[in-house]
DNA sequence: TAGTGGTCTAGACCACAAA
DNA sequence: TTGTGGTCTAGACCACTAG
């Protein structure tokens, strides 16, 4: 894979967050923006965007006047919503080890729904991925995707399916997914879904729809999610716009 | 209320918004970056800023060398879960037109998690508000407050407790609501739940319990909601980090 | 190759908080 | 009053896309 070197606001976000988990800030007080670009020998301007983002994530918050501070309860959320990404990284931040594991692959004839949801023909076939992911045996998460066959360029394996969907999408398609669109719909777990997570049937389920686009805005994959709430809360930041 | 000139990059966004809204631009794109600095007479860095402002709300894509574009299926996009403030806002933007209803305001003791997370003396009394947000008399949002009562200054009417909550805060408190910490719980309806949300018992429903903290990142708020969710449907969007 | 967005700089001035 | 973060400018150079 092409490697290049991080930006410089990148790698300024990278310093000062490894400081703030190392705790090397005095009472949570991050020094000025003017002390951090002379240290740094980077203009101010990276300096503020660098902070903006990790404003963003919720390390930090500033007060104008004031200074710039470490976000204790922002620190502490392990599953922001808004930046899963991998399941797998993200049952790593709530201190799993996770496996994976293929419970089906096939292929098929689109159904109405999804042929609309991604812009397909009638006749276009997907290859519908059923994943479960695991702590210690223990089923967490549930995934669906459903990916357009020609997208995909040649055979997958099942080590290329076990990846998570942006990589295997990258690998076997060249596509970059760069974005999701989800809903958030509570369902009561069925019977046969009750058996694959290992929960009591009639238990309430949080689960995810989602379309996922690429950097042309295109949909690309269908995905359907559901989570064991009892070993992975889901949480967010919602702040005034 | 104290007013003041909104910065060249909010209006500038709010521009640029109104045109997208107004469909102006041809074929979704928008004019480059230098252009719109021209048009506007200011530096492209306002204009960057205000667009960065327009990806993150998803309203626009940015393709580096390609240019900057319209996001159709962002816009449609009507209950971002991070950017739900005030829920009347939310129904509004839904095409409802909300009534919101009283339903009990009493002084308590805080029980034990409440003072835990509030940060509260165990003798410490808090407000607690129940309201309900109703579209043509049909229930929606059930909301749950609780506020200690140190926070808050006098006497409170129920004009001013039937306000948004961050409001009936800054009114009655002084204190500015600046972001929430939320949890997504999905729960199945109670009886009594049911009869006040209309809704038939053993439904599933999603509901946030959230942590409100002001701009010294103390909290301040306790909250919990219940959404009609055949009637809001949440979404949000993930991006790459 | 021309034009776009992405990164970065140096510096100015303002609004605000705390001593 | 001092020092902080917030806004804004003008301009340089780079990375990438598309014709």
């Amino acid at each position: 894979m092409l490697q290049r070197t991080p930006s410089l606001t990148e790698q300024t976000k990278s310093y000062i967050k490894a400081r703030i988990l190392n705790d090397e800030f005095e009472n949570g007080r991050i020094p000025s923006e003017t002390i951090l670009a002379d240290q740094l020998q980077v203009s101010r301007t990276t300096i503020r965007d660098a902070l903006s983002r990790l404003e963003n994530e919720g390390a930090i918050y500033r007060k104008q006047g004031a200074g710039t501070f470490v976000n204790e309860p922002g620190l502490q959320i392990k599953s922001r919503l808004d930046e899963i990404w991998s399941y797998e990284a993200m049952l790593e931040a709530h201190g799993y080890t996770p496996s994976v594991r293929l419970l089906s692959v096939n292929v098929e004839d689109a159904d109405e729904e999804t042929a609309v949801s991604l812009n397909l023909a009638p006749t276009d076939q997907v290859l519908v991925v059923k994943k479960l992911f695991l702590e210690d045996e223990e089923p967490v998460i549930l995934t669906h995707n459903i990916i357009p066959v020609n997208l995909l360029a040649g055979e997958y394996s099942d080590e290329a399916l076990l990846q998570p969907v942006y990589e295997f999408l990258w690998g076997n398609g060249r596509q970059r997914l760069s974005y999701y669109l989800s809903e958030i719909i509570p369902i009561i777990v069925s019977d046969e879904l009750s058996g694959i997570l290992h929960i009591p049937p009639q238990t309430p389920l949080i689960t995810f729809s989602e379309i996922g686009y690429n950097s042309d805005n295109q949909p690309i994959l269908k995905s359907k999610s559901g989570f064991r709430d009892d070993l992975v809360r889901l949480r967010l930041i919602r702040r005034r716009q």
